[in-house]
RNA sequence: CGGGGCAUAGCGCAGCCUGGUAGCGCACCUGCUUUGGGAGCAGGGGGUCGCAAGUUCGAAUCUUGCUGCCCCGACCA
């Protein structure tokens, strides 16, 4: 893309009302604009970074077995009367009438839906376990939106549902989630950790949050520091084996939020030394609720001795659009954002230090036109902006390569390449310096 | 919903107290000079001063009502 081309409002001043530094951030590099409280346009160059999110999601549930489908955000209130919550969800749901004076709401979330969809097309137990999700937008009224897109009241959302005929398969169909989880976060370049969350009536233990760790994170978490070392389970997990030993391996050691922390357990359980306390973003919650919305939904299948069964069901959710911001959290410095590989918008940002002299203008177009054949999104500054604004936005938009063509290396047949995270940079032939950056995908 | 604050150009702000031609910085347009870390000079464009009513010869400024937004708290992917 040339820059010249494209649409990049940015802003060199922080806007007053952003308190956090992703949200300002995401103000100041154009990915967002607000519309009104909570609710928020997604600009090219953010919806480039909600759509890499969004994909990692989407290959890593596929991955896991889960499938997807796509449900309608506005939904009918009789189904929310029949599991008993159209009361219940209070004034966080959005309730709209439509022409004829029937009641709908915007979906603050789908188990209903999904939960009528299924019983009305599942009637065996052979057509068990199966796991169905979608990525689509939510709605939740909140009391006080704020920090951004991080608590916004209108938000992008992954959310499975497993369906499964007993506990046991159930639980299975948990840790695949929970596996997948992992996965996710790790490669969308953030440290995550599950921790115990509340179960609600069902009880026991199938209830995780998975916290992202970052200086700015809205909640307090304790933690043992062996957590943050662990790695996902790699590519090659095999989903239809035994995953409880993986599982345990990341829940037997002491991860709380504030809520749920115990001080004496912690400094029982934990050495001293390892003990930490961090700041943390919630990105995803998996949870198991058996029958709580197929017993009075009557979503039944017949088992093999042919009696009918309340399926057992979990629901699994990933806060997409959160996790842009929490990326940002997570990862920035002060001249900007710090985008990981694999979400970030462009890969690598090609500066031109003088558009229009001749030589500089060919070295440039050869290497764009070369970056694009190789697959190779590049954001090509060729305007006519002075060198230091053109660094200055640069670092600020956060692309992980930054590739500086002017006419003073060019006289020794050399251009520089920057790494964003690190700031280090190299002077290479241009040739060398292509090389270099399709070596890296 | 309780408490606090703000609303003047795309962004950041001054002007309001003490009513009288709407201003500054950044951004934007034109020209010249400049050109490897947010350039300089000159010229220029852009505002129903959130909305409505009132007071007044005259309201961004005073009064009342409304709306929107932000911050703190309880609640949350």
């Amino acid at each position: 893309m040339r820059l010249s081309q494209y649409f990049l409002p940015t802003l060199r001043d922080d806007p007053n009302e952003a308190e956090i530094v992703s949200h300002r951030l995401m103000l100041r590099t154009g990915m967002i604009r607000q519309s009104s409280a909570g609710i928020y346009s997604w600009l090219p160059l953010g919806h480039r970074v909600l759509r890499k999110i969004e994909q990692i999601v989407r290959e890593e549930q596929d991955r896991s077995g889960a499938i997807e489908m796509l449900m309608p955000t506005i939904q009918s209130a009789d189904i929310w009367r029949e599991s008993g919550r159209y009361e219940d969800y209070g004034k966080e749901m959005l309730r709209i009438t439509d022409r004829h004076e029937r009641e709908m709401l915007y979906g603050p979330t789908n188990e209903e839906l999904i939960t009528e969809i299924f019983r009305d097309s599942v009637k065996s137990y052979r057509d068990l376990p199966r796991n169905l999700y979608h990525i689509q937008w939510k709605f939740r009224d909140e009391i006080r939106p704020r920090f951004g897109i991080m608590r916004g009241r209108e938000f992008l959302m992954k959310d499975a549902y497993s369906f499964d005929l007993t506990e046991q398969g159930a639980r299975e169909s948990y840790n695949k989630m929970f596996v997948a989880y992992l996965r996710t976060f790790e490669r969308l370049g953030l440290k995550s950790i599950p921790m115990a969350a509340d179960t609600g009536p069902i009880g026991g233990d199938l209830s995780h949050e998975f916290i992202v760790l970052a200086e700015t994170g809205e909640s307090q978490v304790f933690c043992d520091r062996d957590l943050i070392e662990r790695s996902a389970p790699g590519e090659d997990i095999d989903y239809s084996a035994d995953l409880t030993s993986i599982i345990e391996d990341w829940t037997d050691k002491y991860a709380a939020t504030e809520e749920k922390h115990d001080p004496k357990r912690f400094e029982a359980e934990v050495a001293s030394e390892s003990r930490m306390s961090a700041r943390g973003i919630e990105v995803g919650h998996i949870f198991y609720f058996g029958t709580k919305y197929s017993e009075p939904m009557n979503c039944k299948v017949q088992g093999p001795d042919g009696k009918l069964v309340a399926v057992q069901c979990g629901s699994y959710g990933i806060g997409v659009s959160r996790l842009a911001a929490a990326i940002i959290e997570a990862s920035h410095d002060e001249d900007g954002i710090i985008w990981p590989d694999s979400v970030a918008p462009y890969r690598v940002a090609l500066i031109n230090l003088k558009a229009g002299d001749e030589e500089t203008d060919a070295a440039c177009e050869d290497l764009y036109g070369k970056l694009e054949n190789a697959g190779i999104d590049v954001l090509y500054d060729d305007t006519d902006e002075r060198a230091g604004a053109k660094f200055a936005t640069m670092d600020l938009l956060g692309l992980p390569w930054q590739i500086i063509v002017g006419p003073r290396g060019l006289k020794q047949g050399e251009i520089e390449i920057k790494r964003r995270a690190t700031g280090e940079r190299q002077s290479l032939t241009p040739e060398a310096a292509f090389k270099r950056i399709v070596d890296t995908v």
